[in-house]
DNA sequence: CACATAATTGACGTTTACGTAAACGTTAAT
DNA sequence: ATTAACGTTTACGTAAACGTCAATTATGTG
């Protein structure tokens, strides 16, 4: 029973972000910690929440986004409807995502060649001009 | 010889953005296509480039990181120590591609958690409630 | 108890990436 | 000659995602 709890400032310090942005996320929607008097308590699960904020953000995820996603993590799908619904919306994810990753791999094979380009002509001039 | 240029209509219809998208990064100096008296003329290679800019947006660059990206490819690099330089910049952005990728990866774990689960909770629905 | 430390709300500021509107020029077709 | 389609510049507007104070309120420590 280690009812783990953070304060604000411990979580800014773990994620490296400002508590400003914290309170923001929660103004915006994506996290409800419980309060202390005054002061917010955050949980593993608000912690984990702000991972998967975090993440997002560095896929380039807008914050909206990021709301939908976290939202199908959350079991408020009762009837059938719903879950098909869910499922096609996951599904759309996964495409944008295969498409992220094949962009990402054509940048890498653009880096690649500029690597080539650039060990090349270094090796040139170690070798000098005219071989 | 197919004098090949393109007016930014042109361009913005193919790559679904307006004409202001295309203005405002030439305004930020991605792209510096020639005049034709008044209008602009786009070449093929003005064109790759709103390419490579459109696919670093999707990965969630900032045009800032896009420019620096795109210069690589461009070879104003002379000496040896420019080269150095550049090999090691293709070298942080190709490390930060790969951690996008894994977050990439892990999003998609989680949306194969929340496909389980769908497709579970509608099994079940399908069975009826108490096998 | 005084003082530092951490937290709160509120409000205004800032940057990025365009959108939108006004006012005008150019060319082609009717 | 006029209308339509396309282009231009200039300028103001906006949404997102925080940053940056300021004023205020606990909390804990020497």
């Amino acid at each position: 029973m280690t009812k783990q709890t953070y304060s604000i400032s411990e979580l800014a310090r773990e994620f490296e972000v400002t508590t400003r942005t914290i309170r923001f996320y929660e103004e915006k929607g994506l996290i409800q910690p419980q309060r202390e008097g005054q002061k917010r308590l955050y949980t593993p699960s608000d912690r984990v929440r702000i991972k998967l904020i975090l993440r997002g953000k560095r896929i380039g995820m807008t914050l909206r986004e990021i709301i939908d996603v976290i939202d199908m993590y959350d079991p408020q799908h009762n009837n059938k409807e719903q879950l098909h619904s869910l499922l096609s919306t996951v599904e759309e994810r996964r495409a944008a995502l295969f498409l992220q990753k094949k962009d990402i791999d054509d940048m890498l094979r653009g880096l690649d060649e500029v690597q080539g380009l650039c060990e090349q002509a270094l090796g040139k001039q170690l070798t000098g001009k005219t071989p």
